[in-house]
DNA sequence: CGCATTTTTTACCAACTGGTTAAAGATACG
DNA sequence: CGTATCTTTAACCAGTTGGTAAAAAATGCG
């Protein structure tokens, strides 16, 4: 049974590293190889020493920063060796190249970002699951906002690396959350509203606290941004929602 | 009279371009500098030859393609090159160089972008006016794809190069719009409301087509978006700014 | 046409970028 | 302590990038 799950855990990383790189795949050093390979126990970063975890984490960090601001092509392996402390030859030791560090922050990403929606609760108060999720939503754009213009910069250039993300795990997620308030709209529990366009609602305006942050501070002077945004969208959300 | 006009425009042309540029400003070609500086009649293109009109738009055009796909530092000239079907130096003979291109672009958006928000008729009924809003939005979103995009990438990576735009343009625009809702929330024509954060809510949800259509795309299997869009969106706002 | 101006091209360059190599330095461990 | 492994660095490189110089080609105009 494990080594079945190992082997499919396996495949799967596989297939979204290359899905869309082609190129014959040089051999790289083993620490960035291994690293990649191993799925144990499937968690991320186990079986790697403390400074491999430490360096990792550093880079990580680092280059969180700068695809965010600068997007992937934007973005340069100087400035994420100049963030993390690191040499430059020393972060292509632990990871096969920028593109494998953009892909790694990816994944992480979408485990992180997908969580709140797999947290509704199919038997709870319609309203106030749909609510809750609104307002975790909201917090994430609050606490994680490098993670979501990092997600932002991905989509807005395409999804070129993300986009077999988007259709293995995304869309079967939003689909069983589309029947669910689909589900309890015909029982009268919600207002009819288009669950998707709903979903793009929620997000669109939660996260636009993180990727538009600095026109939001111009804008509001960034006085009580965080608990007026909180009261509008509960009134929007709520509103909708709220058969009548 | 006219004169002070010239003189206004021109300096405020100068702000804009210059605001974060204090490197020494080398002397580049006529053509480049004219093109700026010249700013006859309050518009933009006019004492342009045939040819200069017909190139400096077919380079705008294809730079808008590269930089909303890419973001500023993703972009390179020789993108913007081929889809322009014009060489490398020719576009440096028509533009001072990649930021002043990117520069030109961000200027002319933000006309075209803040249009709708001008229109509000404050003489107008409240809800119609705001819906009709919304619509407009959403229609730009579909018609403009790609200047919602180089907004979003512009934002999105800090502001760095029309910072100065939404302090001295958006700003008060938006003051402006703001205070007339809440006159209109006074008056009791309007649900009770946040102006600030009802405008982000609308740039948001609108702007997420564009910005976020691949996502959209993939999650909705592309039918019907635009319709069901509209009707979505008219409900939400419609909901919230209702009074009761 | 003949000349001045505008437009385009060819050839080029210095800085930067992602990545490599090989050797030196740390570390763990028997 | 000595050896094998892991980690880091210095030196380097080929391709790309924004931009330039100068001459050639096209254009407009008296």
């Amino acid at each position: 049974m494990s080594t079945i799950v190992l082997v499919q855990g396996a495949v799967l990383a596989i297939l979204r590293v290359d899905a869309l790189n082609f190129a014959p795949q040089p051999v790289r050093n083993q620490m960035a190889r291994d690293a990649n390979k191993t799925a144990p126990k499937d968690g991320d970063e186990a079986q790697l020493s403390r400074i491999q975890q430490r360096n990792r984490g550093l880079i990580l960090n680092a280059a969180l920063d700068v695809f965010s601001q600068h997007g992937f092509r934007g973005a340069t392996l100087d400035q994420i060796a100049e963030g993390s402390g690191l040499s430059k030859p020393n972060i292509l030791y632990y990871f096969d190249g920028k593109e494998d560090i953009h892909v790694t922050l990816l994944n992480q990403l979408m485990d992180r970002w997908l969580a709140p929606l797999r947290e509704i609760d199919k038997d709870g108060t319609p309203l106030e699951e749909l609510m809750r999720y609104v307002h975790r939503k909201l917090e994430m754009s609050q606490t994680y906002p490098r993670e979501s213009r990092l997600f932002a910069n991905e989509i807005l250039q395409g999804a070129p690396r993300i986009a077999p993300h988007l259709e293995a795990d995304l869309r079967p997620l939003v689909d069983v959350s589309a029947d669910l308030i689909d589900g309890w709209v015909a029982e009268g529990k919600l207002a009819p509203v288009d669950a998707r366009h709903l979903i793009f609602s929620i997000w669109s305006t939660t996260q636009h606290y993180a990727d538009f942050e600095v026109q939001v501070q111009v804008l509001t002077g960034g006085a009580n941004v965080q608990d007026r945004a909180k009261a509008h969208l509960d009134a929007l959300f709520r509103r909708l929602l709220t058969p009548c």
